[in-house]
DNA sequence: GTCTATAGCTGGATAGAC
DNA sequence: GTCTATCCAGCTATAGAC
């Protein structure tokens, strides 16, 4: 009854381009790989990314399918805790995880400029950026009500700035070097209450 | 003597190129801009753009030209000052001025990817960062001996996390609102020295 | 100095063999 | 289902007219 006669292996091959692709399109860029590159470091024959595909586009949009619902799982996981600051910086840990990945600035680049050709991706990273955001600003909210964040911010900006700064972690990413202690720094000190004595010493 | 006829008409056409280019450029990246759009948006006809320029690709390194003497007289200006932290985020003002053009993201994440292409343009670049990043660390350097900056901070890389809030602003940038407020507040509290009762409330 | 025309090449996508 | 062969569009860069 199935279509394919071996869905296992079709799932494999359908793989195998994704992985090639991705790393293909991080080091080059999407308009600098040709179809016919990918299926070479797939193993396959230059068609048959057409088989798998609808077209090139469709390649990379696959890459980041996977992100939406990983993105409203791991809102969902720390939306229900006992201290908002700490669950927030466990979901920016994850998040900045991958900036350790050499092929991380590459993507992010491509991302950026793909999402302005591709209305289909754009709706997707949207609504993906979207739930990260509602959870990190729902988390400063109850932060700002418990006492910890300073009642100052407004939660909607605050959580954008967040995404901003692990934005810049991205872009900067350096495989040798663990960028998420300073980018704990940065957003603990950048949410907490004002320090009345900030600057003193004299 | 004059090599040219009309210098000043020559360089107002250089000037329409790249003012054409860097639209084009931003809005549809490097590879998707054709050269003859180009010259069309600049109101010259198609091989007039390789008149002026050797070729495409220094079409785009001219765009970034300036700005390795300006980032020296940014860092120059702001190296003598009374209050480092001042100092530091006028630089900071300045450089995020910029975020506030429809165009950053998009000339920003092209940049990144024609680094990565173009090796010429890369030591530009790299020279103008580096630049910069000793400006800061050097001011760094100095709030942490004055008293106002903590001292547990490594100043090169401090000098590299303001860079990083920097970058962040240009990708996420918006002509309606000013990131520099917000910059501010980021990076005074990840510069200033622990402050003892952080999240006190209880 | 600047334009027109075009050479020469590359790459996405398809058609049809197997 | 997968590969080979190929068509056609679109691009950079140049050569030569004016």
């Amino acid at each position: 009854m199935a279509r394919t006669a071996d869905p296992e292996r079709a799932a494999a091959r359908r793989d195998a381009i994704m992985r090639a692709a991705i790393a293909l399109f991080a080091e080059q860029g999407f308009e600098s790989t040709s179809a016919a590159e990918i299926a070479k470091a797939a193993g396959l024959s230059s068609g048959s990314v057409f088989y798998y595909f609808a077209d090139k586009r469709a390649v990379f949009r696959a890459l980041f399918e996977r992100d939406l619902p990983a993105a409203r799982e791991l809102v969902a996981r720390h939306a229900t805790g006992d201290d908002p600051v700490a669950s927030l910086l466990a979901m920016v840990d994850v998040l900045a995880a991958d900036a350790m990945d050499p092929l991380a600035p590459g993507i992010m680049v491509e991302l950026v400029r793909q999402v302005g050709k591709d209305p289909e991706l754009a709706r997707l990273i949207t609504e993906t950026a979207a739930t990260q955001h509602a959870g990190f600003a729902a988390l400063v909210e109850r932060g700002i009500r418990a006492g910890s964040i300073d009642p100052a911010l407004d939660p909607g900006e605050a959580a954008q700035w967040i995404q901003v700064a692990i934005d810049g972690a991205f872009l900067n990413a350096d495989p040798d070097h663990d960028p998420r202690p300073m980018l704990r720094r940065m957003i603990t000190r950048f949410l907490s209450r004002p320090c009345d004595h900030a600057g003193d010493h004299a």
